[in-house]
Order: C-alpha cells, then structure tokens, then sequence
RNA sequence: UCCUCUGUAGCUCAGCCGGUAGAGCGGGUGACUGUUAAUCACUAGGUCGGGGGUUCGAGCCCCUCCGGAGGAGCCA
C-alpha cells in the first residue's frame, strides 16, 4: 500500500479520472435516504475531498454506520465534475473500505468547532484538526524557506550542542544534565575530611555541571570566525517558570552569526530575512493562510502585507525613550532613559506609532548581554531587538565585542568569571573580526505569520512549565 | 513566581436572593433523490473539579487542594 493520490494533487486535477484509490480521514459525513457524503481529509491540504456513496455501493447498508467523524478509509472510484457548487470536483465511490473505525461515543473530536484549549488536552489528536494541521504545514514551509535563504546566500548550516557545559551563555535558566543519583549526591569534603554541601561535580558524567542549551551563539561565533557566515536552527531550552502565550521550555531557535559584519550588515540581513519567510510562506501555504484569516485572525493577511511591503522602521533606544516620554500615555511601568522596554512600551512603538515592524538599536550597556559591542559613546551598545506588532521582540542581535581588553572588561563589569569565557576570549586573541548575529525565536514567527495567539499552538508537542503529557 | 478570571452533559456555556439542574452544538433513532455549519422530528446523556466547613437545606457562601485561561516579570 502506498498512497499516490494525494488529496492535495487530486484537488489539482483539471479534468475527470477514472479508477483513483484515495485514503484519508473522515472530517463528516451528510447521509440521505438513498446516498451519503463524506469530507475526506488526508492532511496534504487544508481541503477535503467530497466523495459520493450511493446506496448501490456493494456493503452500503452494513458501511455506511461505521463511516464516522476520525474513521480511517480507502476509497475507489471515479473524480467527477461537482453538481454542489462548492467544489469542483469530488470522487464518486465504487467502494468505500474502513481501515480503523472512530466510535463517536468515544472519539474526542466532534464535527463542530472545539477550543483550542480542549485541544491541547488531546495532543496526540489535535493535529488532525484543521487548525492544528495548518500550523505544521505553515511550520513545515517556513523551515524549508529558512534554509533556502540562508543556502542561497552562501551560509553554512552548523550543529551546536544540545548539551553544554558553559554555565556561563546567560540567557536564561538551564535544564541541568546529571547522571548523579538525587539520592546519592556526592558533595565535597573539606580539608579535615568533613562533607561540605557543595556538590561534587566531579563525580558526574562529564566531569563538571552540565546543563541543555540555552544559545547556541556563543558556539556560533566559533564557527562564524572559522567558515564566515553561519546558521544554526535547533532546539533551544529554558527552564525559566514563564507561563505566557509567548513562552515554552522547549523552543526552536535559528541563529545567523557573520564574520566580517557589522550592526548595520546584521540589520539588513534580519529584515531581509523575515520578509522573505513570510513570503514564501505567502506564497506556498495561501490556503492555510486563508484559513487563519477567516477563523483566527481576519486582518493577517494585511498584517503580512505591511511586513513584506514595508521598510522595518528604524530607531536607536533613545529614539523610543523620547517617542514614549513625548506619547504622554501614562504607561504602568513609567518611562525613563536606561530602563528596559516594557511590553506595552514595545506595544505602543510598533502598534501606536510605527504599525510595523522596527528595529531598536543602541540600548544601554546596563540591560543588555556582556558580548555586546561598546559604542563610542562607552554608555551604549551595538544590540537590535525587531519588535512586531502584537508579539514584541521576535529577534534579537548585536555586533559582537571582537576587541580583547574591552571584552574582558565587559565580563568583570557584569560580575562573571574570565576563566569560564576562556575560549570565548581566544577568539579575539586570535584573528579577531568584526562579526554580528542575531537569534530568532522559530515559533514565535510561526504565532506571527499564522496569528495564532498562543505559542502552545503553534508547535507539535509544546513544552512548558507543568506542561509535558504528549 | 506574582495578579486576575475560571472549573456545571461528550464540547461550549446559562443557572436570579441558598430550595438537589437547562440550552446550543455533538451523539443515537427516524424522515428526506445533490448535501456541504445540510434540514426537520423524536431521544438519551449529570458524584455541578477533589476534600472539608456553615446551614433544616449548597452548583451558589467560607476554607483548602488540584486543573485551565489571560496578564506581568524573564526572554526568543
């Protein structure tokens, strides 16, 4: 058996075909006294298949009860010009064959709409909703354009470890990684050979804490200054107790690095980069699209619109202090210059003033990371968070701190230790260039380009805190 | 982690001043010769999230635990 009839290439046809064998799903069925319609749905498209069982199908009266929302079929027949006016074709059964049947006393999913909160109380079953399905086409297609962008500009695809051992990338909580016993911890004796409660690391599988990624950047910036331009696209962990729409423990990161780049080379490629996504996601998924905009959120589409017809605005974060201070909105969190922006600062900026995306440049020093490039002016930094409108900050770069001396100084400014950075420091000892990158957070893109509101939604199988069943 | 809301039929919800429960959808049965959110008729579904308390009496009031949602912080 192999399927080579997709519903999706069926749907494609221009004439009518005899003896096709299609599989699928059955979304409902329509039953009159003498025929039945079914809606088939295989998930190579957001469309069903109408198929027309007259009652001189052999088995009708004996099939036709078992033929249930979720139940599982092989049918043959004939694609034939529509008489209903909804669709153009649809396949008149010679045989229609249950493969698994879906009690509808028991099966979960419904022939009417359920929230999307039930939904991710049935993982396992969700993605064989419209909505659900489309979100994994959207993420499939946005992947492959990722690739193809960075491909086509000459960027090596380069593997980061899920598994490091820097406690030092500081973006985030991390997962720990230990084969200790919880039971049996080792911890270190003192000098009279009395147990401490430091623990012995020592002891653990790779010889000291280890823990899941947080960025992959810092192993980026290695490669960048080996083979020039670089991405990664993988996992990413945090073990933050962040319980929002915009937050999961487990979340797809990809992460450009450039050598030979500045801030200003790093901004042109980022917003070249998330107009070419959402084009081709556009482009390539319009009926998954459509779906979103008639069920989820009616004004995407001119939402998109403005992403790939605009230039991103650009601003310095002193720019927005003054735009937010000048608003004279009373915002809950009150504006002052080296604060970081709130999300109803970030929402006043891309929602209020610019209604588009903009790129925010030179916060201070203070808020942002250590490996950040110092601007003249000693106070700022070369960082540039894109916001969007209703998401907030989708991505978020810098130009790297390539001098060595500035660098360290950066790294005791913000309390850290010199010899945990060792090898992050060689490579400003050693042929140091300028190099920039930036890190985008896959599912967030996805919540913008589908506008699904939440993150949960957005990927097969999220991970969140207390959240883990399927 | 904090704040707010919420938990009643398979799903989404209503339930007044405290007097032991309703609707829509879905399901089942029947009708219907082209339906497509099918339509029409009939019908079966309930330990009101768990535990404790107040009361003659609790879906409703109080305490507590658990689950869900939204917002905040952290960030992508």
């Amino acid at each position: 058996m192999y399927n080579t009839n997709s519903i999706k290439e069926i749907l494609n046809y221009t004439e009518e075909k005899t003896g096709l064998t299609v599989y699928g799903w059955i979304r409902t069925k329509r039953e009159s006294k003498t025929f039945s319609f079914i809606e088939l749905n295989d998930g190579s498209t957001i469309q069903n298949l109408q198929i027309i069982i007259n009652d001189t199908v052999p088995g009708y009266s004996d099939t036709i009860s078992t033929l249930t929302t979720g139940a599982s079929v092989e049918v043959v027949g004939n694609l034939v010009a529509s008489q209903g006016g909804k669709q153009k074709f649809e396949i008149q059964a010679q045989s229609v064959k249950v493969l698994g049947v879906a009690s509808p006393d028991e099966y979960p999913l419904q022939k009417k709409k359920h929230t999307l909160e039930y939904l991710r109380e049935i993982g396992h079953l969700r993605p064989r909703t419209n909505t659900i399905a489309a979100v994994l086409r959207v993420r499939n297609a946005a992947c492959f354009a990722i690739h193809t962008f960075f491909q086509e500009r000459g960027f090596n695809y380069i593997q980061t470890p899920v598994i490091t051992a820097s406690d030092c990338e500081g973006a985030g909580q991390m997962f720990q990684v230990t084969t200790l016993e919880l039971e049996k911890i080792p911890f270190i004796k003192d000098s009279n050979g009395k147990t401490t409660n430091e623990i012995d690391y020592s002891k653990d599988f790779f010889g000291k804490k280890a823990g899941l990624t947080v960025s992959g950047q810092l192993e980026g910036e290695i490669m960048a200054t080996a083979l020039g331009k670089i991405y990664t696209f993988g996992p990413t962990f945090r073990a933050e107790h962040s319980n929002t729409t915009r937050h999961l423990a487990e979340f797809w990161m990809i992460e450009p690095e450039m050598a030979f780049c500045d801030i200003f080379g790093n901004m042109d490629l980022a917003e070249k980069f998330v107009k070419s996504i959402v084009s081709y996601v556009m482009k390539e998924c319009k009926d998954d699209l459509d779906f979103f905009t008639q069920y989820i959120s009616p004004d995407l589409m001119s939402n998109l619109a403005v992403v790939i017809e605009n230039k991103f605005e650009r601003i310095t974060y002193t720019d927005a202090v003054d735009i937010l201070l000048k608003s004279g909105v009373k915002f809950e969190y009150p504006v002052q210059w080296g604060i970081d922006l709130q999300s109803e600062h970030e929402k006043y900026i891309t929602e209020v003033v610019y209604k588009k995306p903009v790129i925010v440049t030179g916060y201070p020093k203070e808020i942002k990371a250590f490996y950040m490039k110092l601007n003249d002016d000693g106070k700022t930094v070369r960082a540039m968070d894109i916001l969007v409108p209703r998401l907030g900050e989708i991505i978020g770069g810098s130009e790297r701190e390539d001098n060595y001396e500035k660098l360290c100084a950066r790294i005791k400014e913000c309390g850290l230790n010199e010899e945990d950075y060792w090898w992050y420091l060689e490579l400003r000892k050693f042929g140091s260039v300028p190099h920039a990158g930036f890190g985008l957070g896959f599912e967030r893109l996805i919540q913008f380009i589908t506008g699904m509101q939440n993150i949960r939604d957005v990927i097969a199988f999220p991970r969140a805190f207390k959240t883990a069943e399927f």
